[in-house]
DNA sequence: GTCTATAGCGGGATAGAC
DNA sequence: GTCTATCCCGCTATAGAC
């Protein structure tokens, strides 16, 4: 049957929307570029995608998605503390090479964004995350296991070490100049560095 | 004379261009927001900045010397090695907040920019900062004043615990729903904490 | 220096032929 | 489903009146 069959044009042109959403913005790419990308035409992304915008929410939304959602589980589970949080970084340094610009991409589009879709986003993804790190630190630093750390200062230090790695990969490449493969192997290398970097931190 | 006296539509183009291109980015901003938002019009705009392109150039040399050049100077300092790390953290977290979509504007920008751009930069900054703290570590490292840890893991540990807060401020207060000022107060409060976590990972 | 008018292009969206 | 043609708007840039 035709219809369940997928058409090819809207796969190609789903890709295409993601390399330049993702590499250059939203306000960045055009519906033609996206169409000429994807050896298709206007009138394809149209049909297939009715506007610009709705397009770009399928993809904003499955990068949100990478970035926060997949790592959530690891963060809720029933592990020992420590080995929570190294299996939060690791998490995060085994994910993001897949995906080294999804980072950038996610944070930076959100502040360009019009309140009308943070909000939708804001409504998809509660504070769940949050709040439940935010018992599994409580818990640990009452039973002493770790020094008494504000539980946002060490959520925040551990994003920080897991996102800006990826962040910085243009500024390190392109500004300073240093080769993008070496710096990926640098960043690859970097994941033990953090976790014994957090964990040395936290020690009683 | 007329020559010297600032024209105050100037000062007002640029002031209202810093605002937009810093929370919209190159592509998300036009001749005509920065014209309305400075109450000229797209004639001044041209007449004092020539082009959009330079416009943004000016503004961006601008953000990238506050982001990089002015935290330099302590890098390249003589202070003891953790006096100077220490240092190195807490003139980001004095500065930044006076200036806190800088590290994200300039990082994106970077990523979404042609490399033209992109080369000019590199050219006006070389990589002096990043060799005199190799330097700086690993004389540390052979005293045994600190604990062998590569440069580059120290280096990236310090510039995303120092950066990122700033450039997660976004996402914190749209997405998660803190307050902004609730999240600058959180932030001011992480600078000590940073600092503390850095020298603690760092013990021999 | 200031401002209007407009050139010339590229943007998103739409209609309708096939 | 596919594709061309086109509308209408906003964009940067320019020319030239005052």
């Amino acid at each position: 049957m035709t219809k369940s069959q997928p058409s090819g044009v809207k796969d190609r042109i789903l890709k295409a929307a993601k390399e330049l959403f993702i590499s250059k913005g939203f306000a960045g790419t055009s519906i033609r570029d996206i169409a000429s990308a994807s050896d298709s035409n206007v009138a394809h992304v149209k049909y297939y995608f009715q506007s610009k915008a709705n397009l770009f929410e399928i993809i904003f939304d499955e990068a949100f998605d990478i970035l926060i959602n997949r790592v959530s589980a690891t963060i809720t589970s029933d592990l020992p503390f420590e080995e929570m949080i190294e299996r939060w970084i690791t998490t995060y340094f085994e994910l993001l090479p897949h995906y080294p610009q999804i980072p950038m991409f996610v944070l930076s589009e959100i502040n360009h964004s019009p309140d009308a879709l943070v909000d939708k986003i804001a409504r998809k993804n509660p504070e769940k995350i949050f709040n439940r790190l935010s018992e599994r630190m409580e818990e640990e630093i009452k039973k002493g296991t770790i020094r008494p750390v504000p539980v946002f200062d060490l959520g925040l230090n551990i994003l920080s070490l897991c996102m800006f790695p990826f962040m910085f990969s243009g500024f390190a490449t392109r500004t300073v100049g240093i080769p993008r493969s070496e710096y990926n192997a640098l960043v690859a290398n970097h994941k033990q560095h953090v976790v014994d970097f957090v964990l040395r931190a936290l020690k009683p």
